[in-house]
Formats: C-alpha cells, structure tokens, sequence
DNA sequence: AGGTACCGTGGGAGCGCTCCCACCGGTGAT
DNA sequence: ATCACCGGTGGGAGCGCTCCCACGGTACCT
C-alpha cells in the first residue's frame, strides 16, 4: 500500500512493510533474478539444487508474485471471462447458468486461472463489456446463450480475442464451440416413443432461428424417416420455446391431426404449455398421448405427471468449454495463427424416462 | 497480441496490430505523455484546448490505457471482490446473494470499478482466495454472511485490504459494516402484534452466536418491556435458523405456555417449521396464533396463510457496502492511515404485513 | 589437443503507465 | 523594473516482471 511510483522512493528500499520482489527472493537466494522467474514460473531448466534454494527464499520471505507487473511483461492476464448476455434475473433463475459455472469453476480450479463473471443484459452494460474486451483485460471469452443476430463474436474475432462459444450459432460456426448433441438427444426421445408403441408423433419445435432447435426438427424428422416413415407423415408445428407457443402449436396440431398420440416438444417449457392443451381437450397424459419434452428442468420433474425428458449435460459442457479454451490461449501464445481449423465439441445427452411417456 | 517484452521488438513499432500507447497517443496530440495520463484520468489541471487536442487523438487511434501497466505504476487494480464464504449452491439458491450483487452491481456501473466474484465455500477455495488476496489483486472486499469464528476478516486486516462487511460479527465489529436495523425490525413486529391485540406473544431466536440474532432478541424484549411487561413475562426460546429447529422451538414453546396468542419467529425459515406445529396442534393461524417471520423471503409468500415478515433492503445494503468500501479506498491512498474510527450503516427495515397477523 | 554442443545461469532491456520535479510564460505585488 | 507566484506542461525515473542474449562450465566428439 505505501510505496508508489516516480522517484520518491529512491532511498534505501525498507524491507518493512512493502511486497517482497523478484530482486529480493534473488538476493536471497543467492541467485540472479532470471533464475527466480524460472523457479517461479516452473521452468524445467534449472537445477535441483538451485531450485530448492529458490523455493526456501520464497517461502522464508512470503513472496507472491505481482500480477500487474507479470501482466505488464509477458501481455497476458491470466484471467477469462464468462459473458452472460442476459439481465443477472435470468441468470439466477436458469439452472442452466448455475450448473455452468460449477462445470467451468471446477475444471478451472487446478489452473492459475481467474474467471470474471460478466454480466451483459443492457445497452450500458453492453459498452462497459466492449471497453473491458478492448482493453484485453482477459486471455479469452466463455459465451453462452448467444442469440443469433449478436455482434459480440465479431468483436471478439475483431480484437483477436480467443473464445468458446456453446451452442453454436449455425452449422458453419466460425467460433470454437461447444453444444450438446440436439440432433441425438431428439432422436432418442422419438425412438424411445417409437418403442413405446407409438404411432402417430408430432413434434413442437422451438424457434427456428436457433440452431439447436433446428438441429432437433433434424433428430425428429430422420428418426421418423429411419422407422419407414414418408415425409408427409410428419406432424411439425413451430413453437418459439414458450409456454403460450407451446399451447399454441399443441391446439394447431390437435386440430389438424385429432389422432396423434405422442408430443415431442422442443423444450419443457413448450411441454408444459402443451399440456395444459391436451388436458383442456381431455387427452390423457400418458394413456391417450405421451409427452416429451427437452432440458430436463425442474419443470420436468414437478409436471403432473413428471414429464420424460433430454437432459444435457451442461456441467460437462462447461468443463469442456475451458478446455478448448485454455487450448486456443495456449495455441495462439507462440504464434498468433496456428491451427486455424476451429474445434466443436459436442457433447451426448440423456433420456430421463418418467411417467410422460 | 504480438509484441512482447524484452528487446526483440525494438526495430519500428509499427503502427498495424499493437494497441496505442500513451506515448503515441502523445505524439498525435502534439503533447507530452504527462499531459495525456492527466487528461485520461481527468485532472483539471489542463487547459481546455490541450484536453480537446487528446481527446479527439485517444479517438482518432482508439486509445485504450493498458490495466496492467497502470495497476503496476500506481499500484491499484480498479477491482474488488465480492468474497462469499458458502459454497455456489447456496448462493443461486439464496435470493440474498441475487439481491446483494444487484445492489452492488448497481451502484459499482457508475464506476470503473470491475467487481470480482469469488466463492470461497471450500477449503481449496479459501486458500486460494488467501494466495489471491495476499498477490494484492483487490483493492478492496466486501464479505458476506460471514460466520463468527471466520479467519478471514483478520487476514483481510492484516493485509491491510479495505474491506466492508454485511452483518457485523458483534457490536464491537472492527470491520467497516453494513446492516439492517435486526433490533427495530423486531421491535416493529412485536408492536404490530400487540396492536392486533395480541397479548402472549413468544419469540423462536436464530442462532444466538450471530449478532443479527441478538438483537432481534433485544428488540423483541425491549418492545415488550417497553409496553409494561416484566422480564419473566417473555417467552423466548432458541431456535438455529432451520426449520427443525423452528419446529423443536415451537413444540417447547407450546408446551411451556399454551396460553400464547402469538409468535415471532427469527427468520421465515424457522416460522415456517413453527407453523407446522402449531398446525399440527390444532391452532389456526391467525385466529388462535398470529404468526410473524423475518426475511420476507420467497417462503413467506408462498406460505398458508402468506406470512407477516420483516424485509431487509439487501439491495440498498448492497449499495451501501459500495459506497463505504469506496470511501475506505479513496481514504487508504494518500495517507495509509487517516480516519481510524470505522463506520457502521445501519439501514432501516420494513413490516410486511400478510394473513398470518 | 582442439572443437562443438549444450546446460544452467546472470542480467540488460523493455512492457506502458503514473508520479513528480523542473521549467515555461504570464500575472500581480513590491 | 524586479521578484515571487501559479497554472499549465514536458519528460525522467521507476513500478516488478518476462524475455532473451551472452557467458562459463562440463561432456563428448574428432
């Protein structure tokens, strides 16, 4: 806290009070200040014995490196950030967030790492973000829930800032990104219909401008396809992942196909509102048709009945975001341009058969 | 990106890639570097044409200031933390933490001030919260809901570390605190229950190591003394903030004085268990006992009947630990010790008044 | 014996900023 | 006219680290 920059403390560096330095672990230690560093920084170069001598130095005199002058040094910050472009309610509303965080906060913990949680729900908090982002103050950008039309990934390319992405964008994602399998989790949950004796399944879907839920209309459809199905057999009606679109597209679809006997809605949200269609047009859940929705929320699990579900593994998808993270930092230190090819991770989901179904 | 330290980069600093320096910015505005870091921090020490000259040059070149070169020269990080001592879980779960960063958030956007979240639920997590803490890379904390016996204040003061704690650990907290007024919020309840009329009104206490839970036992006894009751008059007993204990408490409470007409309990966790008893007793809530709570948590809306209960403004608390947490900064930077005498907020509650009443 | 390789090491230079001192010219007091 | 003063300014020095070059020593080849 005493000590400042400029001139003023040019007599006699007190060992009082101040910060050990780099110089003084040396000194004491009996070695240059570029060995310490190696020390420090875990460099294989350096000889046993010296090492040990190094490490006594620093333990006997508490020395903790200074971040900002490594940062200034090496141009590098050693901390992410994970952006959060949604108000801090949703944040603290979505399970989904909460499990990331303990997904990325785990796989994090055996680094030197430090992650900012960033929220970017308004206009204001928006340029604070791109101040923060031009400022480099991180190595590298966790972005989750993106909407499609979002100009946060251009600016992240723009400043040449390392980033993961997860659920991707579109098919052709230029950002490394990580996505649970939309199209496989779809096609369980139909199949597991199929098994069930089903024969007539529609499927809500969500907003088709996201590509997860597109990918899913792809798991139904080739599912179906696969069984022997035509294309004309399809019963597909577009949701827009609520609760009012799921009632919605669940009257289109009953009106239109009065025999269907199975629903597989593009989230648990939507099965929710289907729901309350198929009980007001008194279908039986379960024994008339069969509900399945996707997330496998805490909706899933208190509907009436419990409501199969694709449960994602959103934990992993975190840790995996990291990893491929931590990858593209490592990747660009040496060489700005390396491996260009971008990598996508894609991770399977999970069936949570319950009375739904 | 590109450029590192050392010499290698001293043929041309080429105007592509890198960030502008200040030195660079200088030279476009025809100025010296001091005259540009003035008008970048805002000194009113420049004449107004230089000011507009650096201006429109930091625009022109999209100057940025380095962080970590300014963190190192002035020795500041433009950060603080917000250190949560529970493990994640309990944080999304408590819509006090949500409140709390809101708060915080809020009062922190008008600032340059990044705010850091760390958990420390863990072993692992506290020392590398004491490693993060002791490399300086906070200028201040804010501490919440900490426990009595917590080591972490003292390292804070040792490190010498601003810090700012919600809910003071005694009436004597060393720590610069924020609370809410525990000893009028529970004077206010105990009033509005004799102004209901109600005549035997018992009291289920938290955990009476935390302070908060104190002094709602001291306003709770002072609200009574203060309408003529005598000290054997008081029916108290101890709760620990769970709900089993509110029901242990009840279940005592009952049986030592069958004739009571109402009850206060400590937190709306603990009513809650208490209504189960009395339920289970046969009492109607509030025709026999009227039932009060503190918090005005989600349990107390959703309770049958909604239940009376005592909010806190953790927003505004949050706000507060900004301000005063800011104040301690700004106050450590010239001299390092100037006002010794700590501040203590204290923020008013407020009854909110349900069926259970 | 001389040459080449390589390991471990010391320390110069520089990262981009802040702080402070010195200096400038213009005022007002003497 | 002289001097002290003051607002405004330029730039040296230094913050603590990393990076890299240079150097001495040992080991191994020819």
């Amino acid at each position: 806290m005493a000590g400042h920059g400029g001139r003023g403390r040019s007599e006699g560096r007190g060992r009082s009070g101040g910060r050990p330095t780099l110089e003084e672990v040396a000194a004491r230690a009996g070695v240059g200040r570029g060995t310490v560093s190696r020390v420090i920084n875990g460099s294989p170069r350096v000889s046993d014995a010296t090492r040990a001598a190094v490490e006594a130095a620093v333990a006997e005199l508490g020395y903790v490196p200074n971040t900002a002058a490594r940062a200034l040094a090496a141009n590098r910050t050693d901390a992410i950030a994970l952006v959060v472009p949604e108000p801090e309610t949703r944040f603290f509303a979505e399970p989904y967030f909460s499990d990331m965080l303990r997904g990325v906060g785990a796989e994090l913990s055996d680094t030197e790492m430090q992650l900012l949680l960033i929220f970017a729900g308004s206009d204001r908090e928006r340029r604070r973000l791109a101040q923060y982002l031009a400022a480099h103050r991180v190595d590298g950008v966790l972005l989750v829930s993106v909407h499609a039309d979002d100009p946060l990934p251009d600016l992240l390319a723009q400043l040449e800032i390392p980033a993961v992405i997860s659920g991707p964008r579109s098919a052709g994602e230029t950002l490394t990104s990580v996505d649970s399998d939309n199209y496989g989790g779809a096609r369980s949950a139909v199949e597991h219909l199929l098994s069930r004796g089903r024969r007539r399944i529609a499927h809500i879907t969500g907003r088709l401008d996201v590509y997860g839920a597109q990918c899913r209309v792809d798991g139904y459809r080739e599912a179906l396809r696969d069984a022997g199905y035509g294309t004309g057999e399809l019963l597909i009606e577009s949701g827009d992942f609520t609760e009012e679109g799921g009632r919605r597209a669940m009257s289109a679809l009953l009106a239109a196909h009065p025999d269907l006997d199975a629903v597989f809605a593009g989230s648990d949200v939507m099965a929710s509102g289907a729901r309350q269609v198929l009980r007001d047009a008194g279908r039986r859940i379960p024994d008339d048709v069969a509900l399945v929705g996707y997330d496998d929320s805490a909706i899933a699990r208190h509907m009436d009945p419990p409501l199969t579900s694709v449960r994602q593994p959103i934990v992993e998808m975190g840790r995996a975001m990291i990893d491929l993270l931590l990858a593209e930092i490592a990747d660009r230190r040496p060489a700005p341009v390396r491996s260009v090819e971008r990598r996508h991770a894609v991770l399977p989901t999970e069936l949570v058969t319950r009375a739904s179904s």
